[in-house]
DNA sequence: TATTGTTATACTCTATAACTATA
DNA sequence: TATAGTTATAGAGTATAACAATA
C-alpha cells in the first residue's frame, strides 16, 4: 500500500469544528506576523488596489466595488497612488464621465520588491522545517487557495 | 512500510521560495475571508486586547507593548471597551500609578460568540473537503501554529 | 433622469508631545 | 528623576450626503 491509496478517516463534527478553529486561528497568526515583519511603505488598501490594477486598468467605480469601499474613499486611495507616482489617471475612451486608472512601472517594480520581503520571513520559517513538514504545508497551501478562493 | 516512516527530499531553494509565497498568500486570503464573512461587532483592535485578557488582567502599558500601539492608543482602546462594558479599570492594589485591566463576564460571552461565527465559515469548508485533506490540514495548523510563535 | 466621480464633512484609529500623579 | 497613564492635537482612512459633469 502506498500513501496514494491509504485512506483516512473523516473526521467527526467535534473534530472539524476544532480543526476549523485552530487552522482559522494558525492563518491569522501567520497573516499578523508577515505583516508586521515585512515593514514594507505601501499601506494595505494601497496595496490591494494595485494588486487589482496589475492584471488591467480598472476605473475608480470598479475598484471600490472590488475592494467593497465607498467611491469617495476609492477617490482618495487613487489620488494618494498619484501623488506617489504609483498610478494615472486617463480620460475614458468613450465615456467622458469615467476615469481609467493605471499602474506605473515604478509601482510594479514596488510590488515586486515588497512581494519579494514579505516572501522571506516565511521562506526562512519554511526552509528550517522538516522535508516531511515542507511536504504537508506544500499540499496544505494547494488546499488552503482553494478554500479561500470558493 | 508505513507513512510515518517515509522519508522525504528537502526542498530546493527555489521550491522553499515559491512554496513561501503560496503559503504567505493562502493564509491571508483565508484570513481576509474569514473576517469578511463573520461581520462580527467587535472591531479587530478590541477584539485582539480581550483576548489577551482572557488569560489574565493586565495593566494598559502591558497591552501596549504587546499590541505594539502607543499608550495613548490603547488607552483610547480600553476606554472604548469600558464603554461597551467589555473591561474594567481598577487600581492596582500597590502602585498606584498602575492600572489594573480586567475581563467582564459579558466580554468572555462576546468572545465565545464572536469565535463560533468565524469558526462556522471555517468549518463549513473543512466539512466539504476529502478525508485526506483534511487529514493534510489537520498536520499543517499545527505546523503553522508551530511557525507562528517561533 | 440615471450614472460616474469628486468635494464637504464627520467619525474612528493611530501617533507624538505635553501634562499629572506616583515611585 | 523616572515611570504609568491620560489629555491635547494632528494625520490617515473610512463613511454618508451633496454636487458637477456626462449619458
Amino acid at each position: 500500500m502506498s500513501e496514494n491509496t491509504r485512506s483516512y478517516a473523516a473526521l467527526r463534527p467535534s473534530a472539524v469544528s476544532s480543526l476549523a478553529g485552530e487552522l482559522r486561528l494558525a492563518c491569522m497568526r501567520i497573516s499578523r506576523r508577515v505583516r508586521y515583519e515585512s515593514t514594507d511603505s505601501i499601506a494595505p488598501h494601497q496595496f490591494s488596489v494595485m494588486c487589482r490594477l496589475e492584471e488591467s486598468p480598472r476605473s475608480p467605480g470598479e475598484l471600490a466595488e472590488i475592494e467593497r469601499v465607498s467611491a469617495p474613499s476609492m477617490t482618495r486611495t487613487v489620488g494618494g497612488l498619484v501623488e506617489r507616482g504609483w498610478v494615472e489617471r486617463a480620460p475614458h475612451p468613450t465615456d467622458k464621465r469615467q476615469v481609467v486608472v493605471t499602474l506605473t512601472d515604478d509601482a510594479r517594480k514596488a510590488l515586486k520588491d515588497t512581494r519579494r520581503k514579505r516572501d522571506a520571513w516565511m521562506a526562512v520559517r519554511v526552509s528550517n522545517l522538516d522535508p516531511e513538514e515542507q511536504a504537508i504545508l506544500l499540499r496544505a497551501s494547494e488546499i488552503l487557495t482553494k478554500v479561500a478562493n470558493e
